[in-house]
DNA sequence: TATTGTTATACTCTATAACTATA
DNA sequence: TATAGTTATAGAGTATAACAATA
């Protein structure tokens, strides 16, 4: 009886022609790990894209807007907000480039500091996401996306 | 003088703590996954989440919305809008369920016949998203993802 | 008291197009 | 003619809270 119960209880309903493929799986994937990143950075004020969009500005000091949302995976017009708050939040200041048409983004010290407490959450919140995998499996899986990304 | 030129348009600038991670690989990847399916299914009028949600339709008739939802990893008032839409187009029918308070989803022969042309569709996504890697490495990548979405 | 389906609401992410300035 | 930054706008996806009906 008890083990009839625990056969209901195992019931998963399938996903259809959906079970078992890459794209449905970086889905429910992405839906854990956006999840999971958004509250750990929640007590920070800081958002996922905002955490890419300092990291970037950060590791590439002068690198100019457009080249931070091609980076991102987006379009130019996806950095003015991001950049906006960054600015305000005193992270990152938006100078003169060489060509006057770009601009050269240059973090600020208290940026700099940012990405240091944010890089701790962000570690815990890599060991949570990874915890079903071990160390090997995770670098494994972490190649076979960067490949995926890249097409 | 060409190889000077080749390194500097080799340049990729950074991701910083992102780099490597499988926190931003499934974000990339997701990136990619997610416009690839959306374009391969505008011409059948549809999106990602409603091919979701008539996959799981079609292949658990009788599935209450509420586990729908559950399935997809969404809350309950996720269900409403996708169902109304698949309703509307006469792909699956609310019928009343044993338990007066939950309904009974019924996919329509319209409805089999809808998911058996976007599986091609589908199909053809899989296969263009999973290129870069072999049919081993996809198949392992489906499982990596897999363990990581149960957590 | 708990569960289901629904509605209302708001917020984030993303894309497109258009405008200005510069090259 | 092309590139950069910006703004405006719209749409899709998602979450929360609240409601009525049923258990």
């Amino acid at each position: 009886m008890d083990d009839i119960v625990q056969q209901l209880n195992d019931y998963r309903p399938s996903f259809g022609p959906l079970e078992k493929t890459v794209s449905y799986g970086v889905k429910r994937a992405w839906l854990r790990v956006q999840r999971d990143l958004e509250a750990a950075l929640a007590p920070e004020g800081f958002t996922p894209p905002l955490l890419a969009a300092l990291s970037i500005a950060v590791a590439n000091p002068g690198i100019a807007p457009a080249r931070l949302a091609e980076t991102m995976g987006h379009g130019r017009s996806r950095a003015a907000p991001l950049l906006d708050r960054l600015e305000a939040d005193g992270l990152v200041t938006r100078a003169e480039g060489g060509d006057r048409r770009s601009l050269s983004l240059i973090p600020t010290a208290a940026g700099r500091e940012k990405l240091a407490r944010l890089e701790r959450l962000l570690a815990d919140h890599e060991t949570r996401v990874t915890a079903p995998l071990s160390p090997d499996e995770a670098r494994l899986l972490a190649a076979l996306l960067e490949r995926v990304s890249r097409g």
